[in-house]
DNA sequence: AATTTATACATAGAATTACGAGGTATTGTA
DNA sequence: TACAATACCTCGTAATTCTATGTATAAATT
């Protein structure tokens, strides 16, 4: 687990970077793509997920479908079209600070 | 200029590392430094930087020394004992976060 | 059958941290 | 002599994740 400042600014590029690959997924599900695809080392938690996914929702960025299995209701959640375009920007400026901060921390590094 | 939330849990990582570079740094050196090295995409605001390096002395990672330039004072920050273990602590949590988020958001990417 | 674990959602308040706005003062330049 | 750059500072704000807590159903274990 990484100290959790570090996920800030990132949790929603991660978020509709999912979404954008799955086409559509419910919040347990995603915290636990999450937990799977860093093999343990981000453990996103209901506090901070279910809120960020209302967040996102209001700001437009993603819109939920109710499904019931059994009496359990599940709200998948996938990309409007702002959230398409929101994606690309996120995640350019997310590439790029992450290759400035290799360059500024980590000058033996290449992101290639 | 990127969204200020990104930077978050990195500040300190930064502020640590180029001072292991560099052996003594004041605040705005440290400010003009981070600009240059990152083209002008990182600028750390007064009011970010300077409170920064005086929770980090409080937290007993940097000392300083005031020395006047004419009867213009400057603080060199330095790292402690301390600081030099966190700076090798933080740096490793960071590289690793980074891999991880590459892997997770831009898995085409490799870090070599 | 009963208990525990996993699934699945939610909210309220705490903690952290970078920023904006504003301030003081010296030095160099046009 | 203005103006920009240098060099420090503080206070309150905003944003975001976390902790703690809660509700409830389904599945697995004892």
């Amino acid at each position: 687990m990484y100290s959790k400042e570090l996920l800030k600014g990132t949790l929603s590029a991660i978020i509709l970077n999912l979404l954008a690959e799955n086409g559509r997924m419910y919040g347990y599900e995603i915290s636990q793509r999450v937990k799977d695809l860093s093999d343990g080392k981000i453990l996103l938690k209901d506090g901070s997920l279910y809120p960020a996914l209302q967040k996102m929702t209001k700001d437009g960025l993603l819109t939920y479908k109710e499904e019931f299995m059994g009496k359990r209701v599940r709200k998948y959640y996938l990309l409007t079209t702002k959230g398409e375009e929101q994606k690309v920007l996120y995640l350019a400026e997310l590439k790029d600070f992450l290759a400035t901060l290799n360059k500024l921390v980590f000058p033996q590094l290449n992101l290639s």
